[in-house]
DNA sequence: TATTTTCCCATGATATCCCATAACATCCCA
DNA sequence: TGGGATGTTATGGGATATCATGGGAAAATA
């Protein structure tokens, strides 16, 4: 089971790159596509990402039948609109779309978190506000 | 089962490094990541830690539906944006991050105590302090 | 051609690997 | 029951490799 755990804080460079964690590269290092699958999450202010297994899974999940009768709801998760593939550069970095830097307010430098079996990126600043709200309870 | 039972005083060496007990590394010495996960302890001040099985069975309970739809729950148990993956290395040694160190006020030397499924790392003087006050039934 | 993206290499910091040593515990055999 | 031999452990430190980061050049795009 790919799992992602641990906190690191990155820079962007001025081409907008950031380098993805060495350990998360390493759990996704087994996978069909070198990169990662982001979107913005629906939760919290930061975007997710995972890497392609989870991607198939939900893929998966989809039954031929519902995909291809024409009943009137989509068959989609509402998450493949937003989704992109970001894929690594020969040093393990990735470009965020400006939209997703945007989104989560990622500036000079994101903060990776594993979540188990997906991450986060923040800017680290909101991390900490988000942090502190969640140890007081709240 | 992993069990951890036993108190371990050890340096931290000037890299920053701190032999874990080998008694609690022949409990991990079965597991797939080679090292603990430590975070900082909810209840005392210290650093908690476990082998990576405990954290799998946290994860395998994150389901793939769940994680990609959009329900408004974050995704991560709060543990998670505390946790840190540390690896042995070659003898059995960890690197503890500097904000661990700061949270349980560890500088040159660091206790380990097993408390069953977890065990806790602490400066030996803040311990000892614990302690008593346990004794005296506070 | 102007602009962006991809590929590649350089660099400094840090972590990792590897070996040495001293203390201690365990074992084995007389 | 000694008491030396062996093995394990914690610890220190030097050499090496990895990582994040920056930037130039080539390639692709418009």
């Amino acid at each position: 089971m790919a799992v992602f755990i641990g906190t690191f804080e990155n820079k962007v460079d001025r081409k907008g790159r950031i380098s993805v964690p060495a350990p998360f590269r390493q759990t996704l290092s087994g996978m069909p596509f070198q990169g990662i699958v982001a979107f913005p999450s629906r939760r919290v202010p930061a975007i997710e990402a995972c890497g392609m297994d989870l991607m198939e899974d939900l893929i998966a999940q989809q039954s031929t039948g519902s995909l291809l009768s024409d009943t009137p709801e989509d068959p989609a998760s509402p998450i493949f609109y937003d989704l992109q593939q970001l894929a690594f550069d020969g040093d393990g970095r990735v470009i965020l779309p400006q939209a997703f830097r945007e989104f989560a307010g990622i500036d000079t430098h994101g903060t990776f978190v594993g979540v188990g079996k997906l991450f986060q990126i923040w800017e680290p600043k909101s991390l900490a506000a988000y942090r502190s709200q969640r140890r007081e309870g709240r």
